[in-house]
DNA sequence: CTGAAAACCGTACCGCAGGTACAGCATTGG
DNA sequence: CCAATGCTGTACCTGCGGTACGGTTTTCAG
């Protein structure tokens, strides 16, 4: 009876790579069942509809780059103290991981399905949404954390700084994939990293550009 | 003879509402010639193929953004002579451009469909790279003038600070799409006019973290 | 070993979408 | 007036998402 459960993480796995590569509408089921060896009853046994797949592959993403995150903040705060240094480091090893990606950052499920909604019914709409805010709210906690610590004559909106870091990134992967440059995420990636840094270190200014140039 | 283009336009109009609310491969052609009040033979006298209907509202798309580039920019060159102030200006117009816009931005055609290039041919795709290369040199060639009057020790990657500022513009239009939320672009749009203030005036940091906290 | 649930297969069918083909009719500028 | 231009109408094809439903195999608990 976990036979079940194998065919399903297959079906997944098949339809995340055609949704990345060509975007949901293009992969039809058909395609799936091919790859996978299996009927087209055998696929509605395990997903009612194609909302149904897309909320399994937003739940199964949700949960890996939950856990990629974790692992490389986790790994900035074995690195140091200070929740700069903390954010920064991990900015940092953020964009090295997509760096070293094969052939670049497949893309992104959310902002897939976000630019193709109309799909999806209410439910897959509101998991996109909650997905995003939960990407929000990770980085505003570490700016928090940082403005705790680093007092400042102004208080800094670390809403719109933790969105401009996702936007970025965000950004940075739609570029990518419209120039077919899979450098652009990590580059921008570093450039939300040393926006971050400028707000917190503005004396740090000529040290980060000399720092750009050699990237 | 004139009437032919009078119809097209029409399409034209009627398939952009439904691309920027509904995605492109949402929006029918039975839709879109209900709506127009012609049939389908109509419809396949204007265009060849779906293929050709996106050409077409790229083309368009793209004359447009264009046009309202270089009226903000160009009343930003009305009001100072310095390149930095310029580029400043230009993004704050930007900015309240899109603020004031009713319901908030409609979506960007270009990052629609980037995301589902997979349904078009070899030539959308290249004018869809083609059109963000485009804002890429809009913005590079600014940041280039800004280099020449502002020698800083260090040089900066204009390139990379171009694209970003296209990345916070993209990724705010497609988070403010996620969250339902039409204020996420105008504030990333501010937030990377704040990035190239500090890229360049980084004494300028309180002065600017007060601005961010009233607006 | 057995029996019932789980995990499928096979077949047939439906509606909608994009697209093709082609004949014909109406308007309009030269 | 006549030839493009700008359509209409009809018929048809393919592929896709989805439904329905009966039959078959696999798997595990008792």
């Amino acid at each position: 009876m976990r036979k079940g459960n194998e065919t399903r993480e297959r079906i997944l796995d098949i339809a995340e790579a055609g949704v990345l590569a060509k975007g949901f509408g293009a992969t039809s089921i058909d395609e799936i069942i091919a790859e996978a060896g299996i009927t087209k009853s055998g696929f509605f046994y395990h997903f009612r509809d194609k909302n149904e797949l897309a909320r399994g592959l937003l739940s199964r993403y949700r949960g890996r780059l939950e856990q990629l995150l974790d692992e490389i903040f986790g790994r900035a705060a074995e690195l140091s103290d200070d929740p700069l240094q903390r954010l920064l480091i991990g900015l940092t090893l953020f964009a090295e991981h997509m760096a070293a990606m094969p052939g670049g950052h497949p893309g992104c499920l959310v902002a897939t399905m976000s630019y193709q909604d109309q799909l999806f019914n209410r439910e897959v709409r509101g998991m996109v949404t909650s997905i995003v805010e939960g990407w929000n709210s990770f980085f505003r906690a570490m700016i928090e954390a940082i403005i705790v610590v680093y007092p400042l004559r102004e208080p800094i909106d670390a809403g719109r700084l933790a969105r401009h870091i996702a936007c970025a990134i965000d950004g940075g992967i739609i570029m990518g994939k419209s120039l077919g440059d899979p450098t652009v995420l990590p580059e921008q990636m570093l450039m939300a990293r040393n926006y971050v840094k400028l707000m917190f270190q503005p004396a740090a200014l000529h040290a980060l550009q000399r720092e750009a140039v050699a990237a």
